[in-house]
DNA sequence: GGCGTAATTAGAATCATTCTAATTTGCCGG
DNA sequence: CCGGCAAATTAGAATGATTCTAATTACGCC
C-alpha cells in the first residue's frame, strides 16, 4: 500500500500510515468511522475527511476493496484488493471473505468478451445469518415465541 | 406482485398498482425517484414515501430485486426477483441483467453447508463500461488526448 | 351514513459521504 | 534558521437517499 501510494507522488503522513495499518491489520472489514476511531486513537485531532481522503487514494491505487452498502456505512477490504466473494450476516452486519476456488480474472475477460462491456471488477456478495446470530435466534426462540418476524435489513 | 401483496393482507391501491406497474414494464431497474416520477405522472399528489413504503411491502413479500449503491440511489428489479448478476456501467449508471446459467438455488444451498451460513440471497455484478460508453470514450480520445484520468465511482 | 383501520401526505430527521474554505504542516532553497 | 509554497488537514456546512412522524384522507364494512 505504501509503496502504490508513494508512486502516486502522495505523502505518507503519520495519520495516513495510521489508517492503512488499520486497514491491513483488520479481518473485520472496517466501516470509514471505525477507522477514524483507531486512527484517532493516536492521533486525537484527525478529522474523519482525512479518513475519506485516504480511503479514495487507495481506491484509485486499487490497494483496497469497497463494499458498498444504501443503508449502513460502507466497508473496506484492505487485506485482498481483488475481487472476491463475501459472506454479510443481515442480522449482525458482520462482513466475512469467502474462500472458493475459481473467482479469477479468466471470467471477468470471458465475460467481458461475452457481454460486450469492458469489465473491470466484480462483486459477488451472500447474504445470510452468520453462525452466531443463528444460535441466538434459536435461543430466543425457545425462551419466548415472538409474535413477529424480525425485519431483515 | 399483486396476489402475494393481497395475500400479506395489504390493499391494492391505485397509487401501488401504478407503482408495481411501473416497476413490472421497465427493464430499466428504476430508481425510487423515478418509480416517483413515473406514479406522479398519473397521480401527482402522490409522495415518495409512498413509492418506499411500496418498495418495502414489495422486498417483504420477495417480489422486487433491491441493488444497493451507496453513492446513489438503489435501484429496482422487478421483473426477476431471484438473485441473477447484472452489468452495471461505471460511467452511465445503466444496469442491466446479466443472462447466464448456473445461477441457481444449489449453489446457496452448497454455500450455506459448506460456510454454516444460512444464506438467503445473493448478489453478484460485474462492473465496467458499457458498449455505448466505450464507444464515447473512443469519440473524446480522437477529438482530444485527454491528459487527465476519468474518475471512476 | 358513520366508524375504524390502513394508506397517504408533507415535511422533518437521520446518516454516510462529499465539499468548502480556512488553517496547518512539511519541505526546500536561500 | 527563515520565508514561502504546495499539499494535507480541519471543522463544519452541504448533499442526497432513505426513514420517521404526526396529521390528514380514503376505504371497506356494518
Amino acid at each position: 500500500m505504501r509503496s502504490s501510494l508513494s508512486e502516486m507522488g502522495v505523502a505518507l503522513t503519520r495519520k495516513r500510515v495510521k489508517a492503512l495499518e488499520a486497514l491491513a491489520s483488520s479481518d473485520h472489514h472496517p466501516s470509514a468511522r471505525e477507522l477514524h476511531a483507531e486512527v484517532r486513537r493516536i492521533y486525537p485531532s484527525t478529522s474523519l475527511a482525512t479518513i475519506y481522503n485516504t480511503i479514495e487514494l487507495l481506491k484509485e491505487a486499487g490497494q483496497i476493496m469497497e463494499l458498498e452498502f444504501s443503508g449502513s456505512a460502507n466497508r473496506y477490504d484492505g487485506r485482498r484488493p481483488d475481487s472476491h466473494p463475501h459472506l454479510i450476516c443481515l442480522e449482525c452486519r458482520s462482513v466475512e471473505d469467502m474462500d472458493i476456488g475459481g473467482w479469477s480474472e479468466v471470467s471477468l475477460n470471458h465475460l467481458s468478451e461475452a457481454t460486450g462491456y469492458k469489465l473491470v471488477r466484480q462483486r459477488a456478495d451472500y447474504y445470510g445469518l452468520c453462525p452466531a446470530c443463528q444460535d441466538e435466534a434459536e435461543g430466543e426462540r425457545s425462551e419466548a415465541l415472538p409474535t413477529t418476524q424480525r425485519t431483515s435489513i
